[in-house]
DNA sequence: TTGTTTTACTAAAACCATTTAGTAAAGATT
DNA sequence: AATCTTTACTAAATGGTTTTAGTAAAACAA
């Protein structure tokens, strides 16, 4: 903890009170102008900061917000993260992340945490396994004001920000079908979250409205919550889905990591893409047009998610005058690139 | 901020004062075992949590710390940051992340804020513009723990975690000569930073000891701090260096950006990798294999040096026992894949 | 019985900034 | 001259925890 000087030590040096102090430094009507002078001049002379602790103790405000996310080490998260941050910087709040590294305890953990450091908001994208709002309803109703970015819940009523998966999953299958393709897997989390079942809907949708009809064998939700999980359980499964009776000629993916994982895996059990196989997925790698082949994606504005989400927690911080919730639905983008193109 | 229950609250609820409630919950001697389990009942029944910030101002320590990274948004930096999380929350200390942008004036500010905000300590991977330590150290002769980690500088005098880059320099390096290529040129970013030059002074000593002449025009060092510079920059000197008379074989780039936007722009150009020419860099990327090639890395252990700085850093906040300041540097790895290597 | 020790508690200060309530002195008003 | 207003300040409380110093009562020893 810095040792700088303290109001009080100002005051002693220049027999003034400390009340007097205080409010020199707040230019406060109540203070001469002679006074304010010396003090103003004594504090910067002696490089005087306020004590952010006493001060946030005294205000019951830490001018601090908590982040929990799945994990720092994300790419896409690590977007959002910067979002957030800049947001916060600018109107000078501090942010303490936390990583849930997808596991409900944890999560439950970081909140608690957070809680008691005294933040004065709560940012959070949940674990793909949580289901359980309750506590999260609870510190709401104790008075926390809390915002949902990228993955929401239904199960709870408050801000939210994200992109309209629905769309994106829809334009990503079209853009598919618009190549060509006709039988379209489609590889997804297993997560409760709403973000799995509306990209679903979208694929689903896509495909209705261009008459194709859906083959259940074609589509597959698994549990990649770990890296482990992913790769191995990502690896049966392409190779299930390119041996069975009905091979798709495309895939669409549901998630960043399955995206480039799905490449990667592709790549190395020698399958040619997109000959043998397209693939489009969601993704925000920067590495997207390096990768083999260059990988087409729908891309997220997670910068803006990231800053959206802190916008709307800060305003909910300072407003106590009661403006209903709004989920904020950004739009995806999609960029074509080679892996979903049969020419090129 | 919460509004939990107090000690006093539950001093008051217990007709007890509130020192004795206090040392009740501490387990003091001091305290009957009747009067302890009746606090302790209360206390778990009303889930009371005891107010960081007014612990933090009494103690005089925040139990937090700060943390300073060029930008979150950055692959390798996110994973270091994991490993000081990791380490961090093992030993129940918050870290408060900060972003410098590579921005000399914005690292000042970030340090700062931290500072005034009541951090027991700070992790800092200075700026590439970073050359006046000053500050640092004034902070540093104030009290305040600090510890570099990943970019090192010899001005300050503190513990200090890294990797050996001379030696991951040398490697990389060699492995291109053992591979039959003799042109090898060097592309590194242009800052004061020790990093770059031990990275430099890596690949000049592997030629020497094969005795390859050293060829001035096959080195560049330039600004990387900002994503269009590197880009543009980047391209040019790929473009004139491809042209030149001495044509190089074969690239060893010293940083994650360059490495990998290298590899993208000479798939731009039309440069078939590693026929035209060969690549291998500094890079932690998780996507090398699916890269086009698949991209021959010197990789860093960076969950490792943030868990490590952290650990340094929370040893220095405990200990008052003058330890002298130490410098670690760790291995880092080479991952062989097909940008280096002409047969595969 | 008197004196000493132990037990089990409390009052109050400290950490530092902010703020409410109040005071003394100067200046203005009638 | 007497009253009111304004100016320029101060004392003290507040926020919640920890800790120092202290007290009353019980237990024990002589």
């Amino acid at each position: 903890m810095n040792n700088n000087i303290t109001l009080r030590d100002i005051a002693e040096a220049l027999k003034l009170s400390v009340s007097t102090v205080s409010r020199a430094l707040t230019d406060s009507y109540q203070i001469g102008d002679k006074t304010k002078k010396k003090v103003l001049a004594y504090a910067n002379e002696h490089n005087y900061v306020p004590n952010r602790i006493a001060r946030s103790l005294k205000e019951g405000k830490s001018r601090s917000i908590g982040v929990v996310v799945c994990s720092i080490d994300n790419n896409f998260v690590a977007q959002m993260l910067d979002g957030i941050d800049h947001y916060c910087t600018e109107h000078q709040y501090q942010i303490i992340i936390m990583q849930s590294k997808e596991l409900f305890e944890q999560e439950k953990a970081c909140i608690n945490l957070l809680y008691s450091g005294g933040i004065d908001g709560l940012l959070i994208s949940p674990t793909y396994q949580t289901t359980d709002f309750d506590y999260l309803i609870n510190l709401q109703k104790s008075g926390l004001p809390i915002v949902l970015f990228d993955r929401l819940s239904d199960k709870i009523d408050t801000h939210k920000v994200a992109v309209d998966n629905f769309k994106g999953a829809y334009n990503a299958t079209l853009h598919l079908i618009d190549n060509g393709y006709k039988n379209i897997a489609h590889i997804n989390s297993d997560t409760k979250l709403s973000m799995a079942t509306e990209r679903f809907e979208g694929y689903k949708k896509a495909l209705a409205d261009a008459k194709i009809p859906y083959n259940a064998n074609l589509v597959q939700f698994f549990d990649t919550t770990t890296a482990d999980n992913l790769n191995q359980n990502l690896e049966k499964i392409l190779q299930a889905l390119m041996h069975a009776d009905t091979k798709p000629d495309a895939i669409f993916t549901a998630t960043d990591q399955l995206s480039t994982r799905c490449l990667a895996i592709l790549n190395k059990l020698g399958y040619l893409v997109p000959t043998d196989v397209a693939l489009i997925g969601f993704s925000n790698t920067d590495l997207a047009d390096a990768l083999n082949p260059s990988l087409s994606t729908i891309y997220q504005p997670s910068f803006e998610i990231g800053s959206l989400a802190a916008k709307q927690l800060l305003s909910l911080i300072d407003d106590k005058t009661n403006t209903p919730f709004e989920t904020i639905l950004l739009d995806t983008q999609i960029q074509v690139r080679s892996s979903s193109q049969k020419s090129k």
